[in-house]
DNA sequence: TGAAATGTTGGGGCG
DNA sequence: ACGCCCCAACATTTC
């Protein structure tokens, strides 16, 4: 038999299920198609593809260099392909954004009817979406039943699968070079992010054994700090599949407090999954309905500052410089900026969201999403309108030393806590002494904090009570 | 996976 | 020794 593998994100060789089974049954061509340019698609930031470069670079050698390259319409790919190659079978790995799936089944059909054989695998999912369900047939919308009596009480996840004894690839002549699929050509800061990833499957597994060494047993208390290295940083990872959920959550099965809440947190990557598959406008539209009519504000210019780092509000602008700095943001910090882009400024939480979407390495469309509903309080299981973080009293709590801060706001290294979370209430001798000089050197906050909340709740209120008299 | 306002309690200073 | 007040510390409620 000969066959085609399609890597899409699940770029990794070890626990790679799909591609395990092509090479059961005889030689492999493994190819990658750029495809989200089509109608339809969702088209990746430029960190995403910065990241994906570098990641198919990794692949590509880990294959010998017979990693196969293809722009464009997938189907159209294919056929070409296996006229040109005599292909008879081709494999593939899920993918659960909603256009990807409609396309997949496309594929699917028309290859079918060409009298190829086409079959897919789970890589990316500890638990299929479609096999979780309430007692009353509805899927879960609320985190806690879905994981416990959804997933926990459903078979394990599987172990991580054997290697494949040793895999015969093909090679074609009608790829192109990764370097024409042009992923890279937008982002021309890219090689300071080389300090802070290793990219690719040997770098995933690389963060796995660290976290497994040095930060798990702090995972629980730790991970709200983000000075502290006790998160797994392995988000981008997984989301380009470069490591097996399965491979992860098995390496984490130790039972602890700890454990558990790391196993939790990839629950909740379960659960962005399977809200998108049962409710696929969630990356456009309020999953809350009544969200629809809240008036968001149009502020050109405090979005502006909020995408700069520039909101004069200190552990705000560290953690919008860390995205801007390492592709990366604390989980946290997200959550911090989250709740002041969307309730002290009152913005709309898409503008948020392609932000993200654009600087992220983990963009994700599952999690982006449900994040960014999370936190602007319109998601499934979302916080509350009245939820609204203080980025001074987070600071005070998560960053006492000032240590994120410092690192990522170079202007503000000579300020230190308590001043250095709101340099607006320091005395003109602290700033002076510090070389900070207000509107100059760092900006006056954007808004003040205390009215923007007031404000807000008021607003969501309004909301809640509008849309009791509009749906009765 | 919040913060602020409000309520409660208990120790200590003091007449 | 007692009652009173103050206030910090903690708990509960509200948004």
């Amino acid at each position: 038999m000969r066959s085609v593998f399609w890597f899409r994100q699940d770029l990794r060789i070890q626990d790679n299920p799909g591609l395990i089974e092509a090479a059961k049954n005889g030689k492999v061509l493994p190819i990658y198609i750029l495809d989200d340019e089509n109608p339809g698609g969702y088209k990746m930031g430029n960190a995403s593809r910065w990241w994906l470069h570098h990641s198919l670079k990794s692949l590509s050698e880990s294959l010998g260099g017979k990693l196969a390259f293809f722009v464009g319409n997938p189907i159209e790919v294919f056929q070409k392909i296996i006229r040109s190659e005599n292909i008879q079978e081709i494999y593939w790995n899920r993918c659960y954004e909603p256009w990807r799936i409609q396309r997949d089944s496309k594929i699917k059909e028309v290859l079918k009817k060409e009298g190829i054989n086409v079959k897919s695998f789970n890589a990316s999912l500890l638990w299929e979406p479609w096999e979780i369900y309430k007692k009353d047939g509805n899927p879960f919308k609320v985190f806690t039943p879905f994981y416990k009596k959804g997933c926990l009480s459903c078979e394990s996840p599987r172990l991580p699968l054997l290697k494949a004894k040793e895999i015969c690839f093909l090679e074609t002549s009608i790829g192109l070079s990764l370097n024409t699929l042009d992923l890279i050509s937008n982002i021309h800061w890219g090689e300071k992010f080389k300090d802070y990833w290793k990219i690719g499957e040997e770098g995933a597994h690389q963060s796995l054994k660290i976290f497994l060494k040095k930060g798990l047993a702090f995972y629980k208390g730790g991970r709200d700090f983000p000075s502290r290295p006790y998160t797994s940083r392995l988000s981008p990872h997984l989301h380009f599949g470069e490591i097996s959920p399965h491979l992860i959550w098995q390496a984490i099965k130790g039972g602890n407090e700890n454990h558990l809440h790391f196993q939790n947190e990839l629950g909740w990557r379960e659960f962005s999954y399977y809200l998108l598959y049962h409710f696929p406008t969630l990356p456009n539209e309020n999953f809350q309905k009544k969200y629809d009519h809240f008036q968001w504000k149009k502020s050109p210019e405090h979005l502006r500052c909020w995408k700069k780092g520039k909101t004069g509000i200190p552990f705000v602008d560290a953690a919008m410089r860390e995205l801007w700095e390492t592709g990366y943001m604390h989980n946290r910090m997200r959550m911090v900026v989250g709740s002041f882009l969307v309730k002290n400024l009152l913005i709309h939480w898409h503008e948020g969201e392609s932000w993200f979407w654009d600087c992220l390495f983990d963009a994700d469309l599952a999690n982006n999403s449900s994040g960014w509903q999370w936190i602007a309080g319109c998601g499934s299981d979302a916080a509350p309108y009245f939820r609204i973080f203080n980025p001074v009293t987070q600071a005070e709590k998560f960053d006492p030393e000032g240590t994120y801060i410092h690192q990522f706001l170079p202007e503000l290294r000579n300020l230190s806590p308590p001043y250095l979370f709101a340099p607006w209430t320091a005395p003109k001798e602290f700033l002076e002494k510090a070389g900070v000089e207000l509107g100059k050197t760092y900006p006056f906050p954007i808004v003040d904090i205390k009215k923007s909340r007031e404000d807000a709740l008021l607003a969501f209120r309004n909301l809640k009570t509008s849309s009791n008299l509009t749906s009765g």
